[in-house]
DNA sequence: TGTACATCAGTGAACGCGCGTTCACTGATGTAC
DNA sequence: TGTACATCAGTGAACGCGCGTTCACTGATGTAC
C-alpha cells in the first residue's frame, strides 16, 4: 500500500514533469503562433527556444501536426470557455444578456489571441486534416449559444416563429435541424435554430472582419461598431424583427 | 507614322508575349493555390511546371509576394465581378433580388475557388503585407453592396430606421458612418449602413462557417440552409426586421 | 532595305537557409524483488 | 534497505528535401539610323 502509493507519488513526479514540459512546449508554440502564425510554427525552433535539440520534442508530440492539433483543441477550449464564464454571469433568463456578454467575451478573447483566432476560424491550415479529437472541444463553445435558445425556449422568451412568410424551409434542412434539436437543442424550434445560426455566424464574421483588416480605414470604433451590432443581433435572435 | 504604328506592332508583340506569360504564371500560380493553400505557393515549382527555370520568374515578378499580390488582386476582381454581373441580372428596384442573387454568385464563386476565397477572406497570409494596390480591387464588391443601399434610399424601399429604441449610437461610430456615406454611401442613413453591415458580415460568416468547416456533421444540405439564411438577411436588410 | 546597337527573356550554377524526421546512443530516474 | 533491471528523456549526427534570391552569361528580338 505504502508502497504503491510511493510509487504513485513518485511516478506521478515523473509525470508532472513529463506534463509540465509539454505545456512548456505547448506555450512556446503559442507564442511563436501568435508572432508568425501557423504556417510558420517549426519544431525546431520551438524546441531550440525551450532549450532541447529538435528531436526532443518528439518524445513529447509525435509530429508537428500533432502539437498543432494540441494547439487548436486549446484554442477551442479557451474561447469555449470564456464564453461559458461570460455566460454564467447574467442570470439565466436574461437572454439578451447572455447573448451580449458571449458576443463580447468571444471578441476579447479573438482579440487578445488572434492567431489562435485564426487557426481555428480562419483558413484551414494547408495539408492539416483535423483529427476527430478536436470535435468536441470545438463544440464546446456552441453549445453555450444552444443553451441560450434551450432556456429561451423552455421560459417561452424566445419568439417561436417568424413573423415572415417566406420561412418554408427545404425538407434536407429541416431534417439538419431536427436532427440537430434531436442531438443538442431539445425544444428549440426550426425557426429559431435558424435564427440562432444566423447571428451565430454574424458574430463571427463580424469578428473575422474585425481581426482579417476588412474594415480597415472604413471602421475606427471597433468597440461601438461591435457593440452596435450585436445589440442588433440580440434583437433578431430574441424577437425575431 | 508608319514606322511608328509598325513599331508599336512589334514591340506591342513583345508586350503580348509578356502579358501571355505572365497570365501563364499566374494561372499556374492560382492552381497551385487550389491544390495546396498559400503558404505552399512555391515560385520555383511555379517555374518548374510553367518550364522555365525558377529565376526566370524574376522578369516578370519582383518576389514571391508580389506573385502573390497580384493572385489578389486577381481574386478580388473575379468575387467582385461575379457580384456585379449578378446584381445586374435582376431590375434595379428588386432589391431583394439583387441582394440573393449577390448572395448567391459570391457563394458560387466562393465554392468553386476555396483556396482563393480563404487567400482573400481568410486568414492573412503570415509575412505577408498587402500593399495598397489591392485596396481598390478588395472594395469592389462592396461597392455592389453599396449600390443596392443607395438605390433602395433613393427610391425609398428600404425601410429608413430601426423599429427598436436601442439604435442610439456611440458618436464615433456615427463619425465613421458619416465618413463612408460621404465618400460612397450618398443618401443612405445610419439604420441602413448598420444593417447592410449586418448582413454583408453575416454572409461572409456564413460563407467561412461553410468552406472551412464548421458546419460539418451539422448541416448537410448547405445550398438549402444558404438560401433560407439569405432570405431571411433580405428581410433584415430591407425592412429591419 | 540593311546594319549596328540596345533591350530583354531565359539559363544554369550557386549561396545560404531551415525544415521534419530517424536513429543509435548515453545517463538518469523509477520499479520489483 | 539494497541491488538488478527496465523505462524513459534527451543527445547529436545525419538524411534528404525544397525554398527564395542573386549573378554573370547567352541569344534572340526590337530600334534607330
Amino acid at each position: 500500500m505504502t508502497t504503491s502509493v510511493g510509487s504513485g507519488v513518485t511516478s506521478g513526479a515523473r509525470a508532472r514533469v513529463r506534463a509540465e514540459i509539454t505545456a512548456e512546449i505547448k506555450a512556446v508554440a503559442r507564442r511563436h503562433l501568435a508572432e508568425q502564425g501557423s504556417a510558420a510554427l517549426s519544431l525546431r525552433a520551438v524546441a531550440r527556444e525551450v532549450g532541447m535539440v529538435s528531436s526532443a520534442v518528439y518524445r513529447y508530440f509525435p509530429s508537428r501536426d500533432d502539437l498543432l492539433t494540441a494547439l487548436i483543441i486549446d484554442a477551442y477550449h479557451a474561447v469555449g470557455e470564456a464564453a461559458e464564464t461570460a455566460d454564467a454571469t447574467r442570470r439565466r433568463r436574461d437572454l439578451a444578456g447572455r447573448w451580449l456578454a458571449v458576443c463580447r467575451a468571444v471578441r476579447a478573447w479573438a482579440r487578445s489571441n488572434p492567431q489562435e483566432y485564426a487557426l481555428i476560424y480562419g483558413s484551414p491550415v494547408p495539408g492539416y486534416r483535423a483529427p476527430t479529437d478536436t470535435i468536441g472541444p470545438a463544440s464546446r463553445v456552441s453549445l453555450v449559444m444552444l443553451a441560450i435558445l434551450i432556456d429561451g425556449c423552455a421560459h417561452g422568451a424566445l419568439e417561436p416563429s417568424d413573423g415572415a412568410p417566406a420561412s418554408h424551409l427545404a425538407h434536407a434542412v429541416g431534417a439538419d435541424l431536427a436532427a440537430l434539436r434531436d442531438v443538442a437543442a431539445p425544444g428549440v424550434p426550426d425557426a429559431v435554430l435558424m435564427r440562432g445560426m444566423l447571428v451565430w455566424t454574424q458574430l463571427f464574421g463580424l469578428l473575422s472582419f474585425e481581426l482579417f483588416g476588412h474594415l480597415h480605414g472604413v471602421i475606427h470604433d471597433y468597440d461601438g461598431f461591435f457593440d452596435a451590432q450585436i445589440r442588433r443581433s440580440a434583437q433578431v435572435l430574441i424577437s425575431g424583427s
